[in-house]
DNA sequence: TATTATACTTACTTTTTTGTTAGATTTGCT
DNA sequence: AGCAAATCTAACAAAAAAGTAAGTATAATA
């Protein structure tokens, strides 16, 4: 009586899951809502989670990318210089990650870390 | 220039990645809350989620409820009845994982899922 | 000539998560 | 007596995620 995979795949939860639900993705997407410029490079973003490591900053920006709430954009030049940006796609989304983050806070003493 | 291991603590983002950001939570959130009497079992929750493994169903409820976003009550006949429900708490954060949800059917088509 | 800067990748190890299977519990039904 | 029901837990194995350290590229600079 098992559902069919592709029920599973178009599940608007496990889309959400399989996007950002990680341990970095949320860090990076608000980092750059922050920003100033919207913009930021490599070097940035690590300074910004820098428990982070850079393998792992690099796989999730890739995933990002891969399901369209970030872009990169490469200039050619050395050293290199690699932006990262939020798609439209990913601005869409921020209102509900920052309501996520407001919640947080105000429930902030409803809760047990760890 | 670490920060420091408190400020990691108090970060709403990081809270809201170790309370519900994992394969589960949000299937049973969204469960109990599109149920008709906001109480579930055990098995029905499982039927609903039936790729989810019995452990690992178990799991998720212990860390939601450790997180006060279900609770968790007891009836002492045999065979076993539990019933789970959300929290008040819980219920405050739905509006926000329905947004997210929402988000998710209206940019599917943005997606690369796998 | 050696060093620096930036944005990674690779290889390897460790840790964490997940899956699988079996078992515990105990009352009532056949 | 034997089995079903409901909600788990325990033990072990497999898979996935994450951590660590080193390496790559190349032009400019000291």
């Amino acid at each position: 009586m098992k559902e069919s995979r592709v029920e599973y795949l178009t599940c608007p939860i496990r889309q959400v899951v399989a996007k950002f639900c990680d341990k970095w993705s949320l860090l990076v997407l608000y980092s750059l809502h922050a920003s100033d410029t919207g913009v930021m490079r490599f070097t940035e973003l690590h300074k910004h989670m820098d428990d982070c490591s850079q393998k792992m900053l690099s796989s999730t920006l890739k995933n990002l990318e891969k399901h369209n709430l970030i872009s990169r954009k490469v200039y050619p030049v050395v050293p290199p210089k690699v932006e990262y940006s939020l798609t439209d796609n990913g601005k869409s989304l921020m209102p509900y990650i920052m309501g996520l983050i407001v919640w947080a806070k105000e429930h902030f003493e409803d809760v047990a870390v760890l």
